[in-house]
DNA sequence: CATCATTCTGTCATCGATGACACGTCGGGC
DNA sequence: GCCCGACGTGTCATCGATGACAGAATGATG
């Protein structure tokens, strides 16, 4: 069995026509049942398999989605986004062709050319880089699916509302009694700035503003001391992104009157925050409680953090489909964007600041919450 | 620009043949200068990307190498695993078709022969799951390269070294001053007699016995009752797998004489170690100190995890190179198989028992071991 | 001036599957 | 006996790039 087996291979071997075999493969068009094991048997004993490429060029349809992603290290949430895509698509009969970019714009351009080179039917970008790139596939004439983040380009898009995410994780460290939170982020500002990004949804202004606008309406005042705002969420060289939610905890906890609740816009920057306080002997949330975003690592740590979970493989589900719908009707009828929400779940790393615990109770407002017992119940730890 | 460009479309507006263009666009045979020039422009002016589908189909080579991977989620090792494939594969011009199989044999099959169609290059099974699958793909004539564990079949092959990873982090807890060391890993037999299962090397076994063989040539008897054996590294339905350590520790904190040491073999164990011994209000090292395995969450833990690491990028790109090299030369020249060793990265969350903190010192052999001070340095948090 | 190597370009069969089309054989209804 | 629809099967152009081959033009050499 040296060369592999091609169609005309097994109609010779099942003395019919190549056609013959083909609409037994497919099932379709009128064939004799004795015609129809002969074939069968012809292809098995020749070990055939179809060659899709052959048939990616003849049908003009390769059954092949292009995904691009910033990176499945060291952010587990693009892992869990590629996961999604993967699974809808093999639903589909599809197979995924990922291609990491690094959130470098240049390695992203590179990525959207290969993928237009092997004719991929759709090309979905986990937070796109450069708008530049989302128009070279525009140009392709195939759908185009941005998730997480969107350029100015328009395309087909799956999104996360942040600010909620943001005000809901907020307001539950404000119900517990916290007067004094801090605010570990990114710095919109940066982000916005650079040229040819994404500007929708802005991730990282929905998340400060979910934080502000929570305190503002509690008519608690932000302490501008408590508010970190970083350029990004994570190193590029040493992928050590902990270490700037452990930096800034140990400046605040230098601060004369330190917060008693982080909330840190990722689990990593709230790994950070957990090891300073561990350092310190802190005990969490007895002496200071912690949110976290994404809800990656959370339910991981010691003590299983509070976050802000995303929909991860929900969203990259999402995305697929929107995809493969658009391949089958070229007309846009339903919807070109989808919007998810994210929810809080409840773990075991907040509860009331310690001068506060008295009035602690259950008065903490239901909005979107989950209570997350798996592992270290909350009445276990606390 | 409704259709594609194709190379006769590109040879039209340049005024030359088909064969001009191709010899442009691959820098062979003899052009003219000024005809080399007509042709660069008509590419450009009809946005040309060549069609790697037909050019697959003529050169019966795709640049694609397929990978089956148990699942990026929720284990991270695989993530980086496949990282480490698509970022070799790149350099060489190859993308990467990724299929997760759930480690379930079934989907693997379904993966493979999806694969096979597609007409990969080559096919890259990481902890292949039944052999038959590993056979179904050597007949189709295409480099084989089993990764991390290998069934019984022969191909090429990247594995590592549990053995020693798992002696080096018993000796080092030996050395602290350990002599109750807990073990949480994986039962060798339930895996062994899984029909068509890896068998080499046996992680779960030589984990086991890097154990055994540390403890008993340092003539420190094993307590059984500190040695657990689950089924399995995670949980298929809830992926919950940290709450197998959890268990665990628990258990192993309810005994009248509780170990002073845990060494497990998965970062993901060693997370519900370090819950249970927080919900116990236990220091870590300081009362109990935790050894993980594979390093992929442990620098993000409150303490930084002392880790056995894999080289789990360098794997993929050793496994990637195996396969295009053996595509270059059929004849299997050089080796047919990598193996990698582990390393003991000690981070914070080991120490000398606190009965024998006096006889601490530095007689802490260097066996293969390295020392993080990334982000918590250790004297800061003994 | 003949010869030959070098440079430059075009023609065309091929890779393997597909499906439109044509052709042939039934059996039933008129 | 004729016509028509339901079956059953084969032929062949096509998708787009490739590269072997042939042919043509140019310049150099004896």
């Amino acid at each position: 069995m040296n060369r592999r087996a091609t169609l005309k291979d097994v109609a010779a071997a099942a003395g019919v026509s190549t056609a013959t075999v083909a609409r037994v493969l497919h099932g379709n068009g009128y064939v004799a049942e004795a015609t129809r094991r002969r074939v069968e048997t012809a292809v098995d004993r020749t070990g055939y398999h179809i060659n899709a490429v052959a048939q990616g060029l003849r049908r003009q349809r390769t059954s092949t989605l292009g995904l691009l992603v910033p990176g499945i290290i060291p952010n587990p949430f693009f892992a869990s986004v590629a996961h999604g895509v993967e699974q809808e698509a093999v639903r589909h009969g599809c197979g995924v062709l990922t291609v990491n970019t690094f959130g470098d714009p240049e390695r992203e351009r590179i990525g959207v050319e290969t993928l237009l080179r092997r004719r991929v039917d759709a090309l979905l970008f986990t937070a796109p880089r450069h708008e530049d790139n989302v128009r070279l596939a525009r140009a392709a004439d195939i759908p185009v699916v941005q998730i997480e983040r969107k350029t100015a380009i328009d395309t087909l898009a799956v999104t996360v509302d942040n600010w909620i995410g943001a005000f809901t994780a907020t307001r539950h460290l404000l119900d517990l009694g916290h007067r004094r939170i801090a605010y570990i982020g990114v710095d919109p500002d940066r982000v916005r700035h650079r040229p040819g990004a994404a500007t929708h949804p802005n991730v990282e202004q929905d998340r400060l503003s979910g934080f502000q606008d929570a305190m503002t309406r509690a008519g608690v005042p932000i302490d501008n001391d408590l508010v970190a705002l970083g350029s990004c969420y994570y190193d590029q060289a040493t992928g050590m992104s902990n270490s700037i939610g452990h930096d800034w905890m140990r400046t605040f906890l230098g601060l004369p009157d330190p917060p008693t609740a982080v909330f840190a816009t990722s689990d990593i920057f709230a790994a950070g925050v957990l090891q300073a306080a561990y350092e310190r002997g802190l005990r969490v949330p007895d002496d200071v409680s912690i949110v976290g975003f994404d809800d990656t690592y959370a339910k991981f740590f010691a003590p299983p953090l509070t976050t802000v979970g995303q929909p991860m493989v929900e969203i990259g589900e999402a995305a697929a489909r929107l995809a493969l719908r658009d391949l089958g009707s070229l007309v846009g009828s339903a919807e070109r964007s989808l919007g998810f929400v994210t929810r809080l779940i409840v773990r075991a790393s907040t509860g009331p600041p310690s001068h506060a615990r008295y009035l602690a109770s259950a008065n903490n407002r239901n909005l979107n919450t989950v209570i997350d017992d798996s592992i270290t119940s909350r009445s276990d730890a606390v």
